[in-house]
DNA sequence: TTTACATACGGTTTTTGTTCGGTATAATAG
DNA sequence: CTATTATACCGAACAAAAACCGTATGTAAA
């Protein structure tokens, strides 16, 4: 299995986000669009790169008809591990320039994931040291499991509820207290959790 | 699986809500008025399109014949998902045909994965309806969280002590006992869990 | 025989992939 | 050092597939 530039690379998870969230494959029109070239020649020089290395697959004159390879369709995704996020008593996140790879069918635009430090979701089973998948949106529902800044001072981890005086923020661990606030920015919602037991 | 298009996959995603909601499937017709077709030889191309990839099927002139396929039917992920296991009172591992992806760095020899019944291991952050991935190994270490075929008659998830007078399989969960026995199969240990969150 | 349906043929328009002939840069072999 | 190769991009023209149209015909069942 030959390795791929950066730059394929990040043409191959584009292809492979695109699909699982459309269904179909994006066109080389959309792929130019979405990295800012002005040539379709340019997208046409990385599909034949990709098909080179065996990472992908069309065929002749058909539209919307790139296929990842099974090799690649299996490989899982690197997603930047943004620092330690406060499950318990609401501490800084700490920026990090890891990673962590995560299944595929859960990554998404904007996704990335934080280690969790603390144990206020307990009792949803998100404990010390999970890793939680994080999508970046603005809009959560009730129940949702967020991130949140509050007065923009702490980052914490609890499930967002919207109410009449303001966002009660509620953690998963009857030892813990919510938190009530007008001044709480969500910076995204919770699409999955990894566990890893090391021995 | 040739892919579709993204006209191709509308089409087929509105045949299978109106078959879901109705229980028979849309005309000709219905389908160009849904899409704002004015003919109904759109609609037979996209139908003969779909038919060509193997996404659908018809008899013949018959009036709403169209089946989806059943690949299509249910879209799968990216790695074999085993089967069904229990962790709380024990029940049969049920095989299924379903598929999971996994990280990489939890992808080993023998490594598939379980979805999880019961809550007997909630104290561990093991919730029903997780995914664990497991590793086939048969000596366990004290503490492991183990797939154990006990009497040769149920699966079950539990934490592995051995003892003087045979295995305990020990619950996560106060609510439940623990299991001794001598006649346990490791089928394997707990090296991950992954959980979905679906909104 | 009417109604509701599917199918067929010969078109046009829009979307999409392909190709040719370039530039620039960096890494690598001779 | 130079020649070569791989990578990354551009602009424009082109050709094929996909999507759609109108109209006509055929089938099955009430």
């Amino acid at each position: 299995m030959q390795p791929l530039t950066k730059r394929q690379k990040e043409i191959l998870d584009f292809i492979a986000i695109y699909v699982n969230e459309n269904g179909y494959a994006p066109s080389y029109r959309e792929i130019a669009e979405h990295f800012g070239f002005s040539s379709l020649a340019s997208v046409a020089d990385h599909i034949q790169a990709l098909k080179d290395k065996e990472a992908l697959d069309n065929e002749f004159n058909v539209a919307r008809s790139i296929q990842l390879t099974p090799q690649f369709e299996e490989q899982t995704f690197d997603v930047p591990l943004m620092g330690a996020i406060a499950a318990g008593s609401p501490i800084q996140a700490i920026r990090t320039r890891e990673t962590i790879s995560i299944p595929r069918d859960m990554m998404g635009k904007n996704t990335f994931a934080l280690k969790v430090r603390g144990d206020s979701m307990e009792d949803e089973g998100i404990l010390d040291g999970d890793y939680v998948v994080i999508e970046k949106i603005e809009k959560p529902k009730n129940g949702d499991i967020v991130v949140a800044l509050v007065d923009n001072d702490y980052v914490t981890l609890k499930k967002y509820f919207r109410e009449k005086t303001g966002i009660r923020l509620q953690p998963a661990n009857s030892r813990y207290r919510p938190i009530l606030t007008k001044n709480a920015t969500i910076q995204g919602k919770v699409k999955g959790v990894i566990r890893r037991f090391s021995y």
